[in-house]
RNA sequence: ACGCACAUAGCUCAGGGGUCAGAGCACCGGCCUCCAAAUCCGGAAGAACGAGGGUUCGACUCCCUCUGUGCGUU
């Protein structure tokens, strides 16, 4: 059975991913796909870069705002309904297009993740946490070494979180964590997947545009989003929103405005910088280096040409 | 106006009469398989210690003056 086609497209924040992904839908009679783990929850529009329905042109947008900021979303759901949507379109006689800058949902849905079929135990996991807090992580860090001495290889001790995570799968699951990794290394990709990315061709003029972007959201009214957000009252993992969590400290009058707002500014910079790392090691991604003034006109032409040329090869194949 | 503090890296601050004055943050790179806009690791670079004078074998460290900043008082 001939294999899904997949049209990705990564990339750091502000880089223009959301156009861009609108722009190539319309050209090749597709449907978006979000790949962001803030967006996937309900409000904080403006904070979290939604595309505004106007720039969505008619394009039918999916899993965007489908989560109650009150519930704490994962990548094994996000990998679900993702298929399920891929499905769905392709059904369509369309073309998926997944956009989005979570570089761990992108990668999950193109490899074919398969997570530990066990629900997750959140009692098991905070019983985790809270060892850690009183024991120390070097006590759970030993019984792992028991557990899965491989695991201990690629986890720093003071990594409270992957510490944690592993833990819960051996003990939850008798099984090494690393078994599940491997299984999944070894097997074979679901889609046929061309992956782009996008990013500037100089650091600074992404870092400018990111500075430019936080002013035009509090612009468009931010703060008083954020506000709303903060007295419903927003936990979990909804509430590590960059420029939500960096308002706080404004709302509760413990600093200035200016400051928190260079807080947002840095917070975004430097999520733009992981989020490079991570894509960069993806040898898949053909990338899409953007300068000052390209019209998304020519990118998006750039794309269409390096998509074909993409194409050409798996049917020589 | 008077009194008291403070003045050290781009920022916040340690330090101390005698080896090349330190740290955190910022910055750069990396890890990442159920919270990932989170978590974590590594690296490089960066300061003639506000200015001027004095004491001393030797001061960034002690003293004086000036400048700047903050706080208090009438």
């Amino acid at each position: 059975m001939k294999k899904q086609k997949l049209l990705v497209i990564g990339g750091p924040t502000a880089s223009g991913k959301t156009a861009l992904g609108v722009e190539l839908a319309k050209r090749l009679n597709g449907e978006v796909i979000s790949a962001d783990s803030m967006q996937i929850y309900k409000g904080l529009d403006i904070t979290t870069a939604k595309p505004a329905p106007e720039e969505m042109q008619g394009i039918p947008h999916h899993l965007i705002s489908i989560i109650p900021r009150s519930q704490n979303f994962s990548v094994a759901e996000y990998v679900s309904l993702a298929g399920q949507k891929i499905q769905e379109i392709s059904a369509r006689g369309k073309l998926p297009v997944m956009v989005g800058g979570t570089g761990l949902y992108l990668d999950s849905v193109v490899n074919g993740i398969q997570f530990s079929p066990e629900q997750e135990d959140l009692s098991l996991r905070q019983e985790l946490f809270g060892r850690a807090e009183t024991e120390g992580n070097a006590v759970l860090y030993q019984q792992l070494q028991k557990l899965d001495p491989e695991a201990c290889e690629k986890i720093h001790v003071n990594n409270t979180v992957r510490l944690v995570r592993a833990l819960e799968v051996c003990l939850r699951t008798g099984k090494p964590f690393t078994e599940y990794k491997k299984q999944n290394l070894s097997s074979e990709p679901p889609y046929q997947a061309i992956q782009l990315g996008l990013d500037y061709a100089s650091r600074q003029e992404l870092y400018d545009r990111i500075n430019r972007r936080v002013f035009n959201m509090l612009d468009a009214g931010m703060l008083e989003e954020v506000r709303q957000a903060y007295e419903e009252g927003t936990v979990g993992t909804a509430a590590a929103a960059i420029g939500y969590k960096e308002l706080i400290p404004y709302l509760k009058q413990q600093s200035a405005l200016d400051d928190c707002i260079a807080m947002i500014q840095q917070e975004s910079r430097r999520y733009a910088k992981r989020q490079l790392t991570w894509f960069r090691r993806n040898a898949q991604i053909q990338w899409l280096i953007l300068s000052k003034n390209d019209e998304l006109q020519e990118i998006s032409e750039k794309a269409e040409k390096m998509i074909a040329k993409i194409e050409n090869l798996c049917y020589n194949e």
